[in-house]
DNA sequence: GCATACCAACTTGTGTACAACCAGGTGTGC
DNA sequence: GCACACCTGGTTGTACACAAGTTGGTATGC
């Protein structure tokens, strides 16, 4: 059905990837559900070829298992694995702000930041989902201003695997306002290089978001399952 | 022992994967070299099918590009990107050590690594090619003991793609001494809980293998040039 | 001699056919 | 009724054929 539109990627095997993926992301397909390669390919109007391409990526950033001549499978949601990517993210994070401190002038990917965060609250955003993805640019900014780009690669890694859940936070106002001031609160550390406040507040507001996001994957999680219970046909 | 290289009872692709890679560590396939999956794929006797899922195995690694529609090449040599792995690489293992500070008891995997390296001089090994192996294991199983397995994960993907130039370490007896000497205190500090002690030892161990490496590195790759022709002064 | 247009060979991207193998159902012996 | 062997359909792994596009050389015009 999702016949080609675009030419402009001339890749379908990423045009695969990213479908998949954000199949994955809305829970079109669910935590152990099982394919066939040659489903996908049928879905998807293209050869196994790209779509086997598309799988290996996906299995690679541990988002598919492979069984052995068997099919393959969505993997299982597994919450220790998000925490322990949490526990990276913070780290890493932490480690870009202490590398920040360090240096003596402003890069510019910090006064980007300033720019973005600091502003009187009439100024703030307020969409939900607009405000997600700042989110994650915010933390991944704060990340390539310390100036390592294997870091940030990885710490961008880390972004794409949290996004799945990570999403669910900013469905609430309150978590928008705090977010905004929590940001702006870090940033003004870290230009009066208060390295080790900077660090701290960084790592609370991690984890407030964490907590949040926590409740909000189980209840998500919970609805999808009764949704595709009740009626199972695709679409 | 998983070291047979015989067992063609699994992936075809594994194997090419793994010889490619070897290729490219031992400068069989020079940093900038250019080639083509039909060129790979006859001298490996297989199909070009498992060779480009080895080759796109290898480009998310980071150890080759592929060049639209002309060929592959084998990405050239980029110290910085060895240096930020380095500094990646210091900052994951010292998050680990803080995070093993914070245990109460020793966690089985400290326990083998005290085993191994808090022995009598006598007891210790000499071999520079399994003392490569059993440093990278020492550095890997520090970070498997903090208890994150993505951390460990990510960890083990930067062990990976640095043992290219990390190898080049233990070729000199002194080097060897030096580094039980200081798995053995880094060890020591960690069981008494003494973590900044830990931290500052294990990043002065990390950036003395680092200088070494890098004197190593651009000497090899110098030997390598040389021998892999002369036709390469026209450009 | 130089620039340009064209062509042929080669490269990757994709589709398709076949091989090896696993799982689950079915029939048979008991 | 139960256990076990066999078989059939389906799955991934691999090889190969074709399509689309790039590159470098060559011939031609000037």
């Amino acid at each position: 059905m999702k016949a080609n539109k675009d030419k402009k990627s001339s890749n379908l095997a990423d045009r695969i990837y990213q479908q998949l993926k954000s199949d994955i992301f809305d829970f079109r397909l669910m935590p152990g559900d099982r394919f066939s390669e040659n489903e996908i390919a049928e879905r998807m109007g293209a050869s196994r070829t790209p779509v086997r391409e598309a799988l290996f990526r996906l299995q690679r950033e541990s988002y598919v298992d492979v069984l052995f001549r068997s099919g393959w499978q969505v993997k299982p949601f597994d919450f220790d694995y998000f925490e322990e990517l949490y526990d990276v993210r913070t780290i890493l994070e932490c480690a870009a702000v202490r590398k920040i401190c360090e240096q003596e002038n402003n890069s510019p990917k910090l006064d980007d930041l300033i720019r973005i965060w600091c502003v009187p609250e009439s100024e703030r955003l307020e969409d939900g989902s607009t405000l997600s993805r700042l989110d994650e640019r915010f933390h991944e900014m704060l990340v390539e201003a310390a100036g390592n780009t294997e870091m940030a690669r990885i710490h961008h890694d880390l972004t794409e695997r949290l996004r799945i859940i990570r999403r669910l936070d900013f469905t609430k106002p309150p978590r928008i306002d705090a977010t905004y001031q929590e940001h702006s609160s870090i940033l003004e550390a870290i230009q009066h290089r208060r390295c080790e406040q900077a660090q701290i507040q960084l790592r609370a507001h991690i984890e407030s978001s964490r907590n949040e996001v926590r409740k909000i994957t189980l209840h998500m999680l919970h609805e999808a399952r009764m949704h595709s219970g009740q009626a199972d046909n695709d679409d």
